[in-house]
DNA sequence: GGTTGCGCCTCCCCCGAGGGGAGCCTGGAT
DNA sequence: ATCCAGGCTCCCCTCGGGGGAGGCGCAACC
C-alpha cells in the first residue's frame, strides 16, 4: 500500500511546511507517492523523508530549487557532486563579494572624498584583437579575465576593454575586451576618441570609486560626449591592491 | 544651479542602473537634487555620488533597502554603526547556518539511513515553569535558549519544550519552553501523554534527522495521536556534538 | 440530527529588489 | 519632416514560498 503518510504528518517528519511541500510537488521536485484522484489528497511514503531532508539542507544553502531538482534527478553520484561543487563555488564567490564590499565600505566611511587627477588625451583609431560578448555588469570581471587570457600579445599596448553606456544604465551590454596588435593580427578597431583619463589604483571591483569623481569632473566641465567608456589595465599580473588602471571617459574636447 | 546630472550620466558615475536609481527615488532612499515638474526628468548633483556608492556597497552586503534608509537617515555615527553591526551579525549567523547545512549535508550523503531506537513511555501531567511565545520554526533555537536561561531550576527534571503541530505544518506557532518544578513554583502544566521517544545525539539544528525515522516508525504502526510534540534536553551545557535530546511523539498507546 | 472543527484542497495576492518591455514625450541632429 | 536618443510612467515577471479565503469530506460532540 503505497503512500500512507498525509502531508501534515510528513511535514512534522521533515520540518518542511505544508506550503513548501505543495510547492515542491507543483515543481515536480518531490512528488507524493500517491495522489487521490477524487480529493487530491497527497500521500507520502517513509522513504521520501530522506530526499525531503536533502532538499531542506540544500535550501539552507540557498541553492535554487531548479538546481536541487537537477541534483536529485542526476542518476550518477559524479553528476551530483558536480552540481554541488558548482554551488559551493557560488557560495564561495558570494563570500568574496561580501569581503570586498566590507573593505569598500570601510574605505568609504574612513576616507573623505578622494578626488581624482584627470588628464586629457586624444587617441587615434587602433587595430586590436578582441572579444565581444553581451554580459551583465556583475559578470564583467570574469569575462574580461577570460577574454584577455585568450588574446594574443605582440607588445603593442596594454589590455583594455570597451563598455557601452547601456552597460551602466541598464546593467547589461556588449562588452569588448581587447589588446592592441599589429594591423595584420587585428580583429577589430578601437575607435578614435578624445578622453578624460583618471588613474585607479587597486582592485577592479572598486573602480566605481574612480568613476564617480571622473564623471563628476567631466560633467562639471560640460564636455561629456557619447560613446563607450574604456578601461586600460597596466598591471594585471600584480597583486590586487597594486594594479594600475586608467579609466577613460569620452569627451568632446579637452577643456581650455 | 542645483541638479545638473541626468540619470543616465549619474548611472555611469555610480554603477547603479537607471532602474535602480528610479527605484531608490520612489522609496525616498536617494532623491534627485531636482525633478522637473513638467517632464519629470530627474537631475542629480555630484555630491550625491557618495551616498549612491554607499548604497551600492550596502546592497552588495544584501542589506535590505529599508535598513539602508535607516542608516543613511541616522544623523549620528553611533546609530549608523549600530545598524551596520546588526547587519554584520546577521551575515555572521547566515554563515553559521551555511556551515551547519554543509555538515548536515555531508552526514546525509555519507551515512546510510540511521534508523532510530524507539521506546514508549507514558508521562503524567507535570507542573512546570515555562514561557510561551509565538515563533517561527527558524527562531526556535534562540527562543528556547533565551527562555531556558530565564527559568528557575529546583532539580525536578530536565529542560524541555512543547511544539504544536502547526509549528511544523505552517512554520509558525506557540512554542512553550519549560522546566519541571515543584507545584508551588509552577506556572503551567505539561499535559499527560503517551509518547514514542527517540534519542538524538548532537546539535539541535540536526534534530530533523531524528524526527524522520521516529515519525516514520510511529505512522507505520498507526498509533500517531494529535497533540504537541516535545523535546527534552539533557545536556545543554555540553559541547554541541555531545548533547543528548529526547524527541517525544504523541501516540495513542504503546504498540503490542 | 445539526453543527462544529480539523485536515486537506485550490486559488489568489503578497513580499524584495529590481529586470524587461510597451508606449509616450521631447529635444536635437539629419 | 523625420528619426533617434534618452528620458518618463505603467505593468508584468522573477524566486521561494507566506497569508488567507473559500470549499470538501469526515469525525466527534451536543
Amino acid at each position: 500500500m503505497p503512500g500512507t503518510i498525509p502531508i501534515g504528518e510528513f511535514a512534522k517528519m521533515t520540518h518542511l511546511t505544508v506550503k513548501a511541500l505543495r510547492h515542491y510537488h507543483r515543481l515536480g521536485l518531490l512528488e507524493p507517492r500517491h495522489v487521490d484522484e477524487r480529493s487530491g489528497l497527497r500521500a507520502y511514503d517513509a522513504d521520501q523523508v530522506r530526499p525531503a531532508r536533502t532538499i531542506r539542507r540544500l535550501r539552507e544553502l540557498d541553492m535554487p530549487l531548479a538546481d536541487i531538482k537537477d541534483l536529485l534527478d542526476a542518476p550518477h553520484p559524479v553528476d551530483r557532486d558536480r552540481v554541488l561543487l558548482a554551488h559551493l563555488d557560488r557560495l564561495e564567490s558570494g563570500l568574496d563579494r561580501t569581503r570586498l564590499a566590507i573593505a569598500g565600505l570601510r574605505r568609504l566611511l574612513d576616507r573623505p572624498a578622494p578626488g581624482a587627477a584627470v588628464r586629457y588625451r586624444s587617441v587615434p583609431a587602433t587595430p586590436a584583437a578582441g572579444i565581444t560578448r553581451r554580459v551583465r555588469r556583475t559578470e564583467v570581471g570574469p569575462f574580461c579575465e577570460e577574454a584577455h587570457a585568450a588574446l594574443p600579445d605582440d607588445g603593442t599596448g596594454p589590455l583594455g576593454a570597451l563598455f557601452p553606456e547601456v552597460l551602466f544604465t541598464e546593467g547589461v551590454g556588449e562588452v569588448t575586451a581587447f589588446r592592441p596588435v599589429r594591423t595584420a593580427a587585428a580583429t577589430l578597431v578601437v575607435p578614435a576618441a578624445t578622453l578624460a583619463v583618471a588613474v585607479h589604483l587597486g582592485r577592479y571591483e572598486d573602480l566605481d570609486e574612480t568613476y564617480g569623481p571622473l564623471g563628476a569632473h567631466v560633467t562639471a566641465l560640460g564636455v561629456a560626449a557619447p560613446g563607450p567608456l574604456r578601461e586600460l589595465y597596466f598591471d594585471p599580473e600584480l597583486d590586487l591592491d597594486a594594479r594600475r588602471t586608467e579609466v577613460c571617459w569620452p569627451i568632446t574636447h579637452a577643456p581650455r
